[in-house]
DNA sequence: CATTGGCACTCCGGCCTGCGGAGTGCCAGC
DNA sequence: GCTGGCACTCCGCAGGCCGGAGTGCCAATG
């Protein structure tokens, strides 16, 4: 089948174009695979794959270089995967296991994925809104001042000040905690906000309706619950993300001005690094990006491989790598996601 | 005077080379700026200047470079405070004033001082061991694990988690609570770590004495004050710094791989950075450090800008701006110096 | 009809060469 | 001590040359 041949011939553009970064013409390809044919057999099927869009030249007479087509191409269908090494997965391990807390996984991940695929990596924090309540504890600063703290089953901790417009007592503070706690505790977030806001016009002291004068009661429900739905709802630090391996980006090498220069920015804009990554594939899905897919003109030299992480059923965050169209997407694509498996592991766990 | 005018000479082309980015020559110096002599003695005086180092030429017959000498020469004492621009005041203000919390006042700090100066911004966090305990909290998440939660006058928080090995009750909790916070409340974090230390012998149940035998006493005071002062002396978190502006790494033009590749490898390695920045200056003094004085090899062609900031008597930490020793020093330094200003006044109100 | 060897052609990249310009160092004169 | 003049150096750039790698096409072959 010259049908299988030609695709033959593309993975092994691919291949060897990814690891030695030039323009790779028939006779080198001939030699260095095994295909059974002559070069100029070779080169037949080389002009038909151009037609095709899969390969380009970048001038006259010179080797060909896959395009984004051809490497998206060669994902969807000459991709097998690629276990990792022993060794690899050592690395992995080791790297995770002595994690103590959120911020440490996550910033140990976001290492060891730029180790792993030589590439930037990013890991998104847990958003909020797929975490659940595993706690609440309101702490009276003073009479006056309450400390709201919230706990999420990912161990992430947001807190909040609440000024009271009067003094609260330690049983009144008893009361409420316990009301927010029953309300609260064990719920995904958006249930928790809705179960706290139900639980505010049921209390003395005003009668709770939306549309209350602007001076507000002296009841402290309504402060505390709002204060903490506040906090469940503050998408902005969904965007948190961590950032690792920017060094790499000095292997770019050429194409320097082009390619790094907007990523070097894109790093700092967490929102935009997160549309890059795209959409999260979740249970063992990769999402990969190739090129001009992604969402960003300035960004049309780079590739983003990326998948979820988090419990099965529902996918806590985003984590991938970014890096130029030319890379080793099996390899890519098998760390990142070995990476999420572990991290989702080492979650559940704690 | 011709001592006087060689220094104006230097000054000169410090200035000149600064933004043009090329050595710089006798007739172009006469020319833009105005001394009063002709290129011939120009000349002169830029041999004596070479052969005292502060200048160097690349090859014969090219303009000349300051060295680091001449660096060195040019911030202590030819610079004259530049004082920011009104629109940079502004920018100030109005990037900093709307910051809610710790972690925003530092990530809006460091990205604001990476576009005032047009550098990769380093911020070190508050340091532990120079805040003060602000508030305690105990809270019994099940009768057998205590969340312990450390706040500090930075608006930095800390909690650990302590598995007790008997169950506690309410009002043993509560006068636990008021033990702790009596000792550590308003507090240095070193006087706090020593006051709760010596709360703990006075208890009941185990002698307290540091011999005390593998198996843990049943009173939780010890292991409260344990995580207490393991919080408070998790130096790991010293050294947590944010850094922005990265992509100004992109305009370093040439002399990429020399002084890029190293840079971006440390800004990943926060212990580096902080060693890079050097001493914190404090009180309005800010720290230079050019090229080769910095402690890296491999940074020889990198100046540091640094400052430290938070009340007077005490700096919290530092911050501070990485970028070429090819750099405007006087505008870097007012600027590093404002914004620790404006970030120390913005604390003190929180 | 796919495959193959042969062949002429193209184009890049490295190398050398020559040249203009910017800058220097030195010297003699003021 | 400053200055103008002058010869010299050296970089950077443009042009021209050449070898090599690679291509496209064609005619021949199983």
């Amino acid at each position: 089948m010259q049908e299988d041949r030609r695709l033959a011939v593309l993975r092994a553009i691919v291949e060897d174009y990814v690891h030695t970064e030039e323009p790779v013409g028939s006779k080198a390809l001939v030699e260095r695979h095994g295909l059974g044919v002559s070069p100029a057999t070779v080169r037949n099927d080389m002009a038909v794959l151009e037609e095709e869009g899969y390969i380009t030249q970048p001038h006259t007479s010179a080797g060909r270089v896959p395009t984004d087509k051809g490497y998206r191409l060669f994902v969807d269908r000459l991709t097998t995967v690629k276990p990792l090494s022993a060794a690899e997965k050592r690395a992995i391990s080791s790297f995770l296991d002595g994690a103590v807390d959120l911020d440490d996984v996550v910033s140990r991940s976001v290492r060891l994925l730029s180790q792993l695929t030589r590439q930037v990596a990013v890991v998104q924090y847990p958003t909020l809104s797929s975490s659940t309540v595993r706690h609440v504890e309101l702490v009276a600063l003073t009479p006056e001042r309450l400390l709201v703290v919230l706990i999420l089953s990912t161990g992430r901790v947001e807190q909040r000040l609440v000024e009271l417009t009067s003094p609260i007592g330690e049983e009144e503070l008893a009361a409420l905690r316990s009301r927010v706690l029953l309300a609260a505790v064990g719920q995904r977030i958006a249930d928790a906000v809705t179960a706290l806001r139900a639980s505010v016009p049921e209390q003395p002291g005003e009668d709770g309706a939306p549309d209350r004068p602007a001076d507000r009661p002296a009841d402290p429900t309504g402060a505390v619950v709002e204060a903490l739905v506040e906090a469940m709802s503050d998408h902005r630090s969904d965007q948190r993300v961590a950032v690792g391996g920017a060094a790499n980006l000095a292997r770019y090498g050429d194409s320097f001005d082009s390619a790094v220069r907007p990523l070097l920015e894109a790093l700092e804009e967490h929102v935009v690094l997160l549309k890059l990554l795209g959409e999260a594939g979740t249970g063992g899905l990769v999402t990969v990006r190739i090129g001009a897919e992604g969402p960003y003109e300035e960004l049309s030299s780079t590739s983003a491989v990326s998948t979820g992480y988090g419990p099965e059923d529902q996918s806590l965050a985003t984590l991938g790598i970014v890096g130029p169209t030319r890379m080793d997407y099996p390899g890519t694509m098998a760390a990142v996601r070995a990476v999420a498996r572990y991290v989702t592991r080492i979650l559940d766990e704690a």
